[in-house]
DNA sequence: AGCTGCTGTCGAAACGTTTCGATGAGATCG
DNA sequence: CGATCTCATCGAAACGTTTCGACAGCAGCT
């Protein structure tokens, strides 16, 4: 495997005038810097990392600590892990990957041992004791989620308020008076992610804002359940028209199928959004309205902001995505009948 | 951040006794161990990668290509990185993961730069490029999976085959005559990968062996094909009575539903046992049995003999992980009557 | 002609380890 | 009691880059 002092004989040159040459950090005279290339080309160099590393101040790879649980939704993580992989490499830096069991201990090790630049958190949860991990070590770092203390951390992360108050003004220009959002299941909402709270808030206070009546149901996992905690929303609320789904994959279609099961058909009785999902809601029967959760959105912003801080700390901040609709025909003006 | 040197200094001994003594890799006095690591422990001290990786001869990063595409099975392949990496660090390798985008560029980047000691390959196809890549690049590597052409490589994967015979075995052993299999649709045997393949042909081969009657059908991914590809085959072969199906996650949910709905039940009308599935069959109803795929198993065993290509090439070989079967009651003998 | 400034190139130091060979101090032996 | 051996430790080289400062050569200026 040639080195940088190969390439040097080769062409000629001291080898600072080959680095000078690839890294174009100084000006190089056309004919020398063609005999570089020519040399390099032919002895096909690359150079070697470890040696980059340790004389340059960088590493050009970046940790990323993701759950990979079994128990997370697989499809929504692997889509974040490969969008943060797909940013990295924009910017010539590759990624690292730990995992759940060596959350903290992980990024400690990749840290003091100078083999990461910096870190991107994905899955950030309430209580993450990789935010206050983050936090002191003074790492280059971007979460993406927000925990529950972001001090001192750069946090990216979808405008799930913006997003809920997205869906409730396409409902009320439509003309809707009466919306209800069907969300997690209630233990999500005590404990785990916050992003599902800020949705409904979000979505509640727009609702009030407008003026229009608004009701919020949790929906369990189980396709009886759901079922019934539809009809109970559209029992009790006789009067909505316009319906947001915050839930996971399978809920949607069971609810779906509900809402077909009492006759309503969509949107001409009902108009329905999907909110924030990662997976594809226009191959649903009928296609839903949507409000994607864009992996690359928030990652590519979190690489963004951890290259920033290669040179040097920024401002600490919540950088909110904002949201965008999806139009699939699955929202018209109520019946005038109501 | 401290060096090997601030060692040295505070424990008053030069660097190479401080490797040696972190190392083990020569005898060091009790005394002055205790002191390196007194000093270690004051200091917090961890060596630096960069440096580590230059004069070593060792990055200690292993390089893992996963498609990580969105039209992969999601969580089979979370399953499968996750337990590379998990194994990886058994070993105290760290994993760089590379996705489809840069599958062969970013393999040639890593193993050229010498960022990483070798490669782990996931979800190889039978045309798969990184296949004949790493052949020629001649770097350490374990595939999982196996191509078409395997000449010269280390491939570590499942013994299909044989998972399809124990399936029949146990099936036969139970006392059933007559046994049928579900498949993937009919354009996962034509292209894609090879194991559906060789687990068709393993339990037709099985069947014939052991002298029983046995029919194959291929089954698409929508609901009502699927109810009406079982209807299809149990009316075709009415003395079917046990079943082994080879599909994705969503397809036994409905293929169970359609069982009951023809009245029949598990396992006294019907054994089934559910073939490699990455996902619980247990929480099914009724819980199959079933001869799982189980991730650990084979990137434990890759991840095993990429390690054992850091010192010297090895043979060449497609190493067949044997399945192992769990019984959730789902396979009874067959009733009397037939 | 002598100075200044620029361009292109070079030499050398530095980054932080690992590891080879050497050396000193004791212990062991004849 | 000197030769030999072992054990613990040390010094120095090597790994392959990047980057700083220096320096020729040359153009432009006074």
């Amino acid at each position: 495997m040639a080195n940088i002092h190969d390439v040097a004989r080769v062409a000629g040159v001291s080898i600072s005038t080959v680095s000078y040459a690839l890294s174009g950090k100084r000006p190089i005279g056309e004919k020398t810097r063609l005999r570089i290339d020519e040399a390099v080309r032919e002895l096909d160099y690359m150079p070697n990392a470890a040696g980059r590393m340790l004389a340059g101040t960088r590493t050009r790879i970046f940790a990323l600590t993701a759950p990979l649980r079994s128990d997370t939704y697989a499809p929504a993580h692997m889509a974040f892990v490969l969008a943060v992989v797909t940013a990295a490499r924009a910017f010539d830096y590759d990624v690292l990957l730990l995992t759940e069991d060596e959350a903290v201990d992980g990024l400690r090790r990749v840290s003091s041992s100078r083999l990461v630049d910096g870190i991107i958190v994905l899955d950030v949860s309430v209580e993450d004791e990789r935010a206050d991990l983050v936090r002191s070590l003074g790492v280059p770092a971007a979460l993406i989620g927000v925990p529950g203390d972001a001090a001192g951390l750069v946090c990216v992360d979808l405008d799930f308020e913006a997003a809920a108050a997205l869906a409730v003004d396409r409902l009320v220009d439509a003309g809707h008076a009466s919306v209800a959002l069907l969300g997690h299941p209630s233990a999500v909402y005590e404990r785990g992610s916050n992003f599902p709270v800020r949705f409904r808030d979000g979505f509640l206070a727009r609702a009030a804002e407008r003026g229009v009546a608004a009701s919020f149901s949790m929906v369990e996992k189980d396709a009886p359940e759901i079922r019934q905690a539809v009809s109970a929303i559209l029992d009790a609320h006789p009067a909505v028209t316009g319906l947001v789904v915050h839930a996971e994959e399978g809920v949607h279609t069971t609810i779906l199928e509900a809402v077909a099961g009492r006759g309503l058909s969509i949107p001409a009785d009902l108009s329905v959004i999907a909110g924030v999902p990662t997976f594809d809601t226009s191959s649903f029967t009928p296609p839903l309205d949507v409000i994607p959760l864009i992996p690359a959105d928030s990652c590519v912003r979190a690489v963004e902001l951890a290259v920033q801080q290669l040179e040097g700390p920024i401002e600490p901040r919540v950088e909110l995505v904002a949201p965008k609709y999806r139009d699939h025909g699955s929202v018209a003006a109520p019946r005038p009948g109501g």
